[in-house]
DNA sequence: TCATATTTTTAGTCACACCTAAAACTATAA
DNA sequence: TTATAGTTTTAGGTGTGACTAAAAATATGA
């Protein structure tokens, strides 16, 4: 059983918006993320349905099954490693591969991929610090908290971002931080919740409380 | 003005047929190239027809327009550098590429052509030894040598016959050699400048120093 | 020339993925 | 509990790209 492209893509939002498949999912947020009518999502959720990729309760929102999970993670290992193979073959900024890789990771060719990810030397994380998926749906988890939640003087590596907006990307381009970068906190300001980070062990960056609460780290 | 992938794949169709826009093109053998029926292809080309990429007379063919060929021209282009990528990065056979190019051209991003351009050092042939055309759609012709003057081991491709005579067609065509025929060079015997040539990876030849010397190769 | 064969177009359908408008259902709060 | 607000579904329609069947135009050959 096949799916088109668009019902990869609302396989993939539903996997995204239901947290991995821990919770149910409502046409109207479905329409909101895939950015079109309630009355399309609800004719797409009854053929998804009928794939078994979800269950469909009319009125009741759906959840994704097994089997979609297991195809929404295949469609989401495509996009990553294309991800990767932009920014680190083709030199993309982090902020300019999203659209593009929308557009590949709908390729149907599982030798493609395979070959793709030996050739990346199987990355286990996208440029956003998202982790990549392995054939078997399998993903490698490493604990992650919001900057903001880090104490003074406790270090890590800035590993991905919460909102992945090209305008909050290109923001922290501009000041320097980057996944993969290496923090260390050197204050927290009680009054409006500020910190300031050492990037790197040289530069020394202020952030507000919204931001670092976008962020997400690993404690090292 | 943007083409859908059905639109592109039948202006390559009709760039192909038509030699490069050279002939015209029958509403039949574009049906048999793209594998559908000429009722679908009817329809496709009064839409064709109206966004100026082919000219279009009801029951006489068409014409490919220069915008039509700039634009088949770009898709081409698309198509050959994914096949140069597939073959020299990702260890693709040069039989295992078709299926997938056909996907990837369709890719609609101008950066990405541009930096797997750089990335793949602006090749100029695909793996099939097909020149790739530049950005501007301008194709380099490539220089032709008589089969004789070519080393052991390099490839290429039979553009022409040096002696057109009807026996000398005979000859060639008892042996199973053709114009557009994929040649490797396997062995010239120094003794009497005889040559083994494999044709489309399968058929072994024995050819004489008169008739290799009758055939014009390009190199790939 | 005229009947016939071949090619091509038109007419009418279908599936897909979207839309708007209206109806149906669920949730909420007085 | 009942009116109303909000959500979701149904009904009906659109454009794309395919199809079949039938009509129309062109080509061919006695």
């Amino acid at each position: 059983m096949t799916l088109t492209t668009a019902e990869e893509n609302y396989l993939k939002a539903i996997y995204h918006l239901s947290d991995g498949g821990t919770k149910s999912v409502s046409t109207n947020d479905v329409a909101a993320e895939i950015k079109t009518k309630a009355a399309s999502v609800s004719d797409m959720l009854r053929k998804l349905g009928e794939k078994e990729v979800i269950e469909y309760r009319k009125y009741y929102g759906v959840n994704i099954t097994e089997e979609g999970k297991k195809r929404a993670l295949q469609t989401i290992r495509k996009h990553r490693l294309w991800e990767v193979f932009l920014v680190d073959k083709l030199q993309f900024a982090w902020d300019e591969v999203h659209e593009v890789a929308e557009e590949l990771e709908h390729i149907q060719s599982p030798l493609l991929i395979q070959r793709l990810d030996e050739f990346l030397n199987y990355p286990k994380f996208d440029p956003h610090g998202d982790p990549i998926p392995d054939e078997f749906g399998d993903v490698r988890a490493r604990p992650r908290v919001a900057l903001i939640e880090m104490d003074i003087n406790q270090t890590g590596q800035i590993v991905a971002v919460k909102d992945s907006s090209a305008a909050f990307l290109k923001y922290l381009d501009k000041v320097g931080a980057y996944i993969g970068a290496r923090i260390k906190v050197l204050d927290k300001v009680e009054f409006d919740g500020s910190m300031e980070i050492l990037v790197d062990q040289k530069k020394t960056l202020f952030m507000s409380k919204d931001v670092a609460a976008n962020i997400l780290a690993i404690q090292s």
